[in-house]
DNA sequence: TGTACATCAGTGAACGCGCGTTCACTGATGTAC
DNA sequence: TGTACATCAGTGAACGCGCGTTCACTGATGTAC
């Protein structure tokens, strides 16, 4: 039966936003059409009124988990002074909510790895994405050049994203909560570590 | 038709040796039976002789890929003087060949997201050779106090692992080169960056 | 404003294909005498 | 050392299931007059 237009422009959202956390819950392979209509109240054969193609469903909701990412980012920089904004980001990002709900969070350390075995034009469109959260951390790098502040936003990233994937294989106990510790104190120069002045990132051997 | 107790032997180890690089290159989901065991010259029925299951062939494979990397690392540290241990590791971690050959590499960054999702066996198992890494790489911060040493493995590994899935999200071009160097620069100290002394990692924002 | 017709989002069955697993069979290896 | 039999790694066909996609159909929505 047929639906309003703005019902079905409403259904299309919704099954990119379900797809978007099955996909990052379970992973590209882990979701079938069946179960993201499923989570959508749809039967499965409706879905081709909306896309092309799964792997044309798989583009969109990456993007869109992407999108929120940096909507987020950006809300949370808007409610903060600017000294306190990178740690307002790390931290919330490198936090045991976030560890333990991957269907809501970032889609880097859940999808990228995947992302990367997909097609150029896939890996583009991430890759735009991902330099998106990269610029918004560069921003948080007043102090430093331009370049240098990219960098710095680069290697921010990776190892946020680096600290919740394994931090995710540990679980959520001990060793989990100290990898996301090790992570929080490395980006953002290790308040709290066992020597008194922040502890050298990058120190090097004796 | 038979072959020599030895020969089986062998055959099973070159299907796990092949299992381990093919999951590596297409991801758990990418390789069946049927593409392992012609990576290896046989038949697919003969697969059961070997293994009770697929997924009893995914953890050997893991576990054999991360065993593969400490020894690695193992023979980079013997062969180098202990001040250039890290970077040796790092430079070797982070670089392009790395990056092109996924197949060959460490299976952290193209097998851990996936694993998070895995059953909490499997979790385990892959958790504890990722503490083989780490300890390796804490045995390079002679510096600092025990705690603290092992503090900064754990980041130094998110910042190695999450630099090369970024890295390959963005192909093998310009910016693909730039995420290499800032993950390199991040854990080594960032020599040549642009300032004179080594740019402070977690530099505070303005 | 009301009526007749065209459109099309959604339904549910069916198709085709890939993949993990099973199984009867083969024939060289390993073992018992 | 040689012979007879049991074992079992490997073969290739077949099974069953899940999944992406197609399709005829439904009936409310949108449109033309």
């Amino acid at each position: 039966m047929r639906v309003t237009r703005e019902q079905a422009a409403e259904n299309r959202e919704r099954i990119v936003a379900a797809a978007s956390r099955l996909f990052r819950e379970k992973g590209f392979d882990g979701v079938g059409v069946d179960a993201i209509m499923d989570g959508v109240g749809l039967t499965h054969g409706g879905f081709y009124a909306h896309f092309d193609s799964r792997d044309a469903l798989v583009i969109e909701a990456v993007t869109h988990a992407m999108d929120r990412s940096t909507e987020k980012w950006r809300k949370l920089t808007e409610e903060t002074t600017p000294d306190k904004r990178l740690s307002k980001i790390v931290n919330s990002y490198l936090a045991p909510d976030h560890r333990d709900d991957p269907g809501h969070g970032c889609a880097v350390p859940t999808l990228a790895a995947e992302i990367a075995r997909e097609s150029a034009k896939t890996r583009r469109v991430f890759s735009g994405r991902m330099e998106q959260l990269i610029d918004m951390l560069a921003e948080q790098y007043q102090g430093l050049p331009r370049k240098a502040a990219r960098k710095q936003a680069m290697a921010a990233l990776a190892t946020m994203m680096g600290t919740l994937v394994m931090a995710r294989v540990a679980g959520n106990g001990e060793l989990s909560d100290e990898i996301l510790k090790s992570g929080r104190d490395a980006v953002l120069g290790g308040a709290g570590a066992a020597t008194k002045k922040p502890v050298k990132w990058a120190a090097k051997p004796a």
